[in-house]
DNA sequence: CCGACAACCTGTGAGC
DNA sequence: TGCTCACAGGTTGTCG
């Protein structure tokens, strides 16, 4: 499910009814997740406060202060989701983890798949090596055509895994790839090292299009993403080609195409993407 | 260094 | 209706 503007969806749902709340209780009903969750977390969250909440990439950052202050890196996966639960309200199938809040709020983390997980960071954030190596935010000054033009010379890896790869820029997962290359017009098999300055421009910039709208709809609900209130993006009904192979494009009417790239199904439309 | 690929896990939808 | 198979929003590790 979560791409950037999944995880930022859900950090702006949930904020309001977790930062500077108390944690009361922790329930763990699932520890199995792709890092298990810490066998200490809960005596290192009952009873710490809650601070403001952040995002570097598809992580999501919880501060937890306190005596022993560290932080929770909590990562989504491929079907994970946080909501806001009142108290009583009963836990349905991989609902993994509960923090239940001062105010009888409960932050629920709900993941299918378990590809998602909690950890605990003591230290300084960005000294953790998963953090370490990310590239810069695609909607800062930061990321830019140019710094994709750079990357990719000499690359014979096709355009659409290039801008993928979270250390050329993070957050952005195989929607918004397919999205943004076709805003810009880009075929995704291309070669990353054959394509021009000029395309890469209109690239950064359709990236930066796509999730800043991404995030105005709420993210994108394939199946069952919901943001930390409880309700479903919107951003699917302006998919242009993710999800639509064998459909009409709809630019020029053609048949969308639909082949695998770097192991992720990519639907493009030959046409209007050269 | 680069790129291809498997692995982690469960649910769903297509096809038979 | 029921079975089997392929595939799904991400990331990491291994191998050549």
């Amino acid at each position: 499910m979560p791409e950037l503007p999944e995880v930022e969806t859900t950090r702006r749902g949930i904020a309001p009814h977790v930062e500077g709340r108390e944690v009361v209780e922790v329930v763990v009903r699932q520890p199995r997740l792709r890092v298990p969750v810490p066998a200490d977390l809960v005596d290192r969250l009952v009873g710490a406060r809650l601070g403001p909440l952040g995002r570097r990439a598809k992580y999501l950052l919880v501060p937890v202060e306190g005596d022993e202050p560290g932080t929770l890196l909590w990562h989504l996966g491929m079907s994970g989701s946080l909501r806001i639960a009142r108290l009583g309200e009963l836990p349905r199938k991989h609902d993994h983890l509960d923090l239940v809040l001062d105010d009888g709020g409960i932050l629920r983390y709900h993941d299918p798949r378990r590809f998602g997980f909690v950890d605990w960071l003591a230290g300084s954030v960005e000294a953790d090596r998963r953090l370490a190596r990310l590239g810069p935010e695609p909607l800062s000054e930061s990321f830019d055509g140019e710094r994709l033009y750079r990357l990719s010379r000499g690359r014979r890896l096709a355009v659409k895994p290039f801008v993928m790869d979270s250390a050329v820029v993070v957050g952005v997962g195989n929607i918004y790839a397919a999205e943004a290359l076709f805003l810009a017009g880009i075929d995704p098999r291309r070669s990353a090292g054959r394509v021009s300055l000029a395309r890469y421009l209109r690239l950064a910039a359709a990236v930066k299009e796509v999730l800043a709208a991404a995030i105005t709809q709420g993210g994108t609900t394939l199946r069952d993403f919901v943001g930390g209130t409880g309700e479903p993006g919107y951003f699917k009904q302006r998919l242009n080609v993710y999800g639509r192979h064998g459909e009409a494009c709809r630019r020029c009417g053609g048949e969308l195409r639909l082949v695998t790239l770097g192991q992720r199904a990519s639907v493009f439309c030959t046409r209007c993407q050269t």
